[in-house]
DNA sequence: GTGGTCTAGACCACG
DNA sequence: GTGGTCTAGACCACT
């Protein structure tokens, strides 16, 4: 339900399409649905209309949603192909993160290790 | 020796500092070596002394150096432990990434192969 | 018949009027025929009647149809001639995308081999 | 040097973008050269700061600039592969209107004619 | 000084 | 009502 993290270093219109892009990865919006408007989010989040429509214009430009003026804003990729995407870009950053630990000396089963290791409850 | 890639998105004093980090990791600098001047190292490297005070004042605050006043920047810690703290947040960040990967469905061969998968010649 | 395509980035008003206008090309309706009226276009293409509205106030601008007060929205001028004033618009177009790739240093030969080679058959 | 045109119906930020483009492709800007501060050309063209920046985000985002945070925003292409990037766009929309004109019947030497024809000394 | 983000408020085009 | 653009002014991170 889109929660937003000031502490975050991320700005806050990054963290609003990070967010929506989950919505529709797990299923809340499927393909040619209509998002709620820039006001609603604005007035619900509690944040200036102009922020959300940065967040709406970078999820367009990056193809997850097109707009329609006088209309709003709807959903232009199915949940998989973002998902796709995202583990794309997650897989570049584990390898160049592999890579690193290696150019430190760390040996291929540590490094499995850290990764399959079950994750703590925190 | 320390590159600085004003392309980066991360900001020089932080380049720098990594820079002397690796240094120190790879034996250029053992413990209470000292460290260049901030002038001399401003000027090397065609950068602000301002900037290059803020790369030591981050070292210091992480431990890797210590300041004396009127004499320089000196190595604390030895290249070894400095390595085992990169790798600690190397592995830390591997953590958060896999688990992103698990929570968009991707499964553990998958995650396992991108890591351990040898890597282009780039 | 008048297709409406919500992602298009023209307005929809304008797509209505396009399509009427190649309605009119294609012989759909000749010269001091009757045109479908707002209300009746409006719930087949199930867009506010406001909007159909706006789209035959455009075309009555152009001078490609008529409107009377009471009995509805006449068709002014044969496919011919609308064929013309359309063509000529495209020309104009033409020209000035050619004077642009001039200016950028293309030839006479690149130019011409984009508009005459083959299309896909896309 | 940049004129902005307040009838043009391409928004203020398109035009500072295409117009920066465009000194790129005319070399008035090599690879890596610094480019006017955001406040500096705002004051130049009096435009709100804003707008300029939204107008170097663009270009950014399509790959022609890098920012450097504290430092300025510099051109990360040369000239040539702007200037063939925008022939690129130029020869589509070529395309697509010599095939909107072919489905209006015009013929190719009619169409050939438009495009090599002398440009009018407007 | 630089770029980047955010807010507040206004205006326009579209439906 | 919707999205899109622009202005004004503030604050922050970085050099």
């Amino acid at each position: 339900m889109l929660n937003i993290d000031y502490r975050d270093a991320r700005p806050i219109y990054e963290q609003v399409a990070g967010g929506i892009e989950d919505l529709i990865v797990h299923g809340a919006y499927a393909a040619d649905a209509q998002l709620p408007s820039v006001r609603q989010l604005a007035s619900e989040l509690s944040i200036n209309p102009n922020t959300i429509q940065r967040a709406f214009a970078l999820l367009e430009s990056k193809g997850v949603i097109y707009s329609v003026k006088g209309r709003g804003n709807f959903v232009s990729a199915d949940g998989t192909s973002v998902r796709e995407r995202r583990l794309a870009e997650i897989s570049m950053q584990l390898r160049a993160l592999a890579k690193a630990a290696r150019a430190l000396g760390a040996n291929e089963k540590a490094i499995a290790s850290w990764i399959l290791e079950k994750e703590d409850p925190s």
